[in-house]
DNA sequence: ATGCCCAAATGCTTTGGA
């Protein structure tokens, strides 16, 4: 079962990348971030026609999340509780049938907090308060999860190539990073980390040739529950899709499940 | 110290991104 999770940037002027991607790649489930669509506008016929299912939680401009699935859903629940007046589309979870039993996927899209200092940073820490009472709720539930999605937080010095401009900014505030480790303390394995120790980065901006330089962050992770982690084989950064013409500024990573569609 | 670049809608400039 191959996992992704992508920042697409626009899913209308990426639809090509997409379906190269799928087509090169085949993952079975696919987690898209800022699809920057509403819903009726989200172009799911050229997606279904590779053989996937689609659920999209999007909304006018920016933000929204999707799924892409092999599999049939047999659930789906969008917006993460705990904020009834938080209307920011940046979360959704699938269901699906598994050899493992219920696999669960999630979407998600962590606000990313800047300018520190202001209310966007402390809704930021409140985003992620409330993703780590969901997790631990559903922890409860021991089946194989993965949180996968663009989280806005660079975890390590280690995740991007110069950590000390990182500094003052919102995606490398100690607050965020240890609101990020919670998760590891719940008992979340980080899908590249388990794999690798070496420095891989999943964004690179648009400026000042941060590419060119490979002047990059690694800020979209696959985080598996403890069932999940057991099952994990491989996982990976598909960095040769930033070299594309008219990329996102971040790339697909990937984990590997032994587990299979029932 | 600031902006570089990009997508979408607010639409030929502004907003949000990171």
């Amino acid at each position: 079962m191959k996992i992704a999770t992508w920042n697409i940037n626009g899913v209308k002027a990426r639809i090509d990348n997409l379906v190269t991607w799928l087509k090169d790649s085949q993952p079975d489930i696919v987690c898209l971030q800022e699809i920057k669509s509403v819903d009726e506008n989200f172009p799911r016929l050229e997606i279904e026609a590779l053989g996937y299912h689609v659920e999209t939680h999007g909304q006018k401009g920016f933000n929204g999340v999707a799924i892409l699935s092999k599999l049939r859903f047999d659930e789906v629940t969008c917006r993460l509780p705990g904020n009834d007046g938080d209307d920011h589309a940046r979360f959704i979870e699938g269901v699906f049938s598994t050899s493992a039993g219920a696999l669960r996927v999630v979407s998600l899209y962590l606000p990313n907090g800047n300018p520190v200092g202001t209310e966007k940073f402390t809704y930021k820490l409140g985003w992620m308060e409330r993703l780590e009472a969901w997790a631990k709720d559903r922890l409860a539930l021991e089946e194989p999860i993965v949180l996968a999605g663009d989280y806005n937080v660079i975890p390590q010095p280690i995740d991007a190539k110069n950590p000390d401009v990182w500094v003052n900014d919102a995606l490398y505030q100690p607050e965020s990073r240890s609101a990020f480790r919670q998760l590891s303390w719940l008992g979340f394995t980080d899908g590249i980390r388990a794999v690798t120790d070496e420095a891989l980065y999943t964004f690179w901006d648009y400026q000042a040739g941060a590419w060119q330089k490979n002047n990059g962050i690694r800020i979209d992770h696959l985080m598996l529950s403890p069932e999940a982690a057991r099952h994990l084989q491989a996982a990976s950064v598909e960095k040769h899709v930033r070299a594309w013409e008219k990329p996102s500024d971040h790339v697909p990573a990937v984990v590997e499940l032994a587990m299979s569609a029932v």
